[in-house]
DNA sequence: CTAAATGCAAAGCATTTGCAAATAT
DNA sequence: ATATTTGCAAATGCTTTGCATTTAG
């Protein structure tokens, strides 16, 4: 995958910071603003934490970055992908993406409530098998 | 319900300010904390902010108050209830409990993964009947 | 060369804390 | 009567903003 290229295509210049930022979420998977900051810092040791809110706050924007809230936990950030749903251990809080069926759940919702559902959010806590 | 009596069960003293805050969000379903100071300021003109953040966080770790997490939005405060999901309309911004058959999702997300999941969130975006 | 991005410091909000006065039990 | 709660003010913490300097294209 072309980091800089996707930056380019959204109107981002690919500066380094940037592409670092998008090639630790690529290898992490999911982390919150402290957590990237700190891992950021061995590459950039003059890194502002402004520089980090600013470049979060526009990959949001362009949607090639998500927000993804989870109970009980600072908001994290992940690369955009396919629809998919998030299993959080409450132990070693670690998150883990999953691919679960959610076509009855939604067909479900819309038919009791008659609301045009286009988006679904879903976050099942538990313990994982490391922790057990 | 008798709100001054479940406070007490929780060996919290039946304040009328945190009267108050059950009975709204008994009635309101589900604010966020500007939401529902703006509503308490009508009943009670020199309360104080950090009163309301006080109660919340005790009544949240006393369990009869539960945090929700929407996307894009503030987090909002429920009274306690048997577990249910949340739509949410994103042009009027409301919130509702909806009861959805989790089981399958849950047993899907379980053997899938080998976690031991005990607790799931799931929040459903969409457009209300109302704003349709 | 130019527009955009960075890093710093300051500003802006949101939330928590400490404490004296008030209140529930 | 006593421990808890309230409300205020101050403190803390997180996020955003403004601006001079640097950098990508």
């Amino acid at each position: 995958m072309d980091y800089a290229l996707t930056l380019k295509k959204h109107n981002l210049k690919a500066t380094p910071q940037r592409l670092k930022i998008v090639d630790i979420l690529y290898k992490n998977g999911h982390l919150n603003i402290d957590q990237l900051y700190e891992l950021l810092l061995k590459k950039f040791p003059s890194l502002s934490l402004a520089t980090i809110y600013k470049n979060i706050n526009t990959m949001c924007k362009k949607l090639f970055l998500q927000e993804v809230k989870i109970p009980h936990q600072k908001n994290v950030y992940e690369l955009s992908k396919n629809e998919h749903s998030h299993l959080v251990c409450s132990k070693c809080s670690s998150i883990i993406d999953i691919d679960l069926d959610t076509s009855k759940i939604l067909a479900q919702a819309k038919s009791i409530s008659n609301y045009k559902l286009y988006e679904s959010s879903i976050v099942l806590s538990g313990i994982c098998p490391k922790c057990t």
